[in-house]
DNA sequence: ATGTATACATACTATGGGGTAAGTACTTCC
DNA sequence: GGAAGTACTTACCCCATAGTATGTATACAT
């Protein structure tokens, strides 16, 4: 019988951060650098799988399914698939998702501030931020 | 004379414009699950090393002065040192770092809404939450 | 002389997040 | 009848981040 590693110090640490802190719990819901960027996406309301696919061309499809699983796991999403014969799946933010609006606001405003050269970039970014 | 676009210049722009996504951006710099913890302890005011040590027992030394080092290149941080004989350096809030706050503050109040379980655990973190 | 405190540095290891590539099932379009 | 679209799945690999362990310089206290 080998012994099999049940504790990993990363997970540990990843836990107890996780437990005591606020931030590192929206973290663990939001970090990655696509998470935001799905969220993003569907701030401006429910899309197609494939949708928004196109809308993140870099991401790859194992990866941008394996956020949204993630993100409907926690809450943040909600998946509506339709039995067709071409699937039709769509996403949409929960109520929970819908609430990190104001967590993305403040990034970006901050980065608008604070992104030295890249501001102005930022800044037009801000102008197609969905306000409502 | 060589062809120059080939390709759908919305798409490149949409592609940089997620290369230049700002909540990316904000990631970047407090990603991670150290970062928001050593920016948190930060916000409460000017700390020693030793004392930053102190304040998150189960971070190593080594991850934590790889961050320090990172948000001070990053402009987050100030470090400050004095030439005595037990060394005495200090770390403390950028004005970019303290405008951080709201951003750390949206996340937590996030957190105390939608942390299920948690949320208690966190509305008391949220008490000793350094607002000024 | 030995230990302690301070603020690091460095070499090595391991975990896991994310990337690459290819496959699947089903149907409509050309 | 072969290509194309749709929403995935699976197997494999890479490398950045984080953890372990130990070393360094200095001065004071015991």
């Amino acid at each position: 019988m080998t012994a099999i590693k049940k504790t990993s110090v990363i997970q540990e640490n990843k836990n107890n951060a996780f437990i005591a802190c606020p931030v590192t719990f929206v973290m663990e819901r939001i970090g990655g650098y696509w998470k935001p960027i799905i969220l993003f996406n569907l701030l401006t309301g429910t899309k197609r799988y494939s949708a928004l696919k196109r809308s993140i061309p870099s991401i790859t499809e194992k990866v941008l399914i394996q956020h949204l699983k993630q993100l409907e796991t926690d809450g943040l999403i909600i998946r509506k698939s339709k039995p067709v014969v071409p699937p039709y799946v769509t996403y949409e933010l929960s109520k929970q998702g819908k609430a990190l609006r104001p967590v993305l606001h403040a990034m970006a405003a901050w980065a608008v501030s604070n992104g030295g050269k890249q501001s102005k970039q930022f800044q037009k970014q801000m102008a197609d931020f969905p306000t409502a």
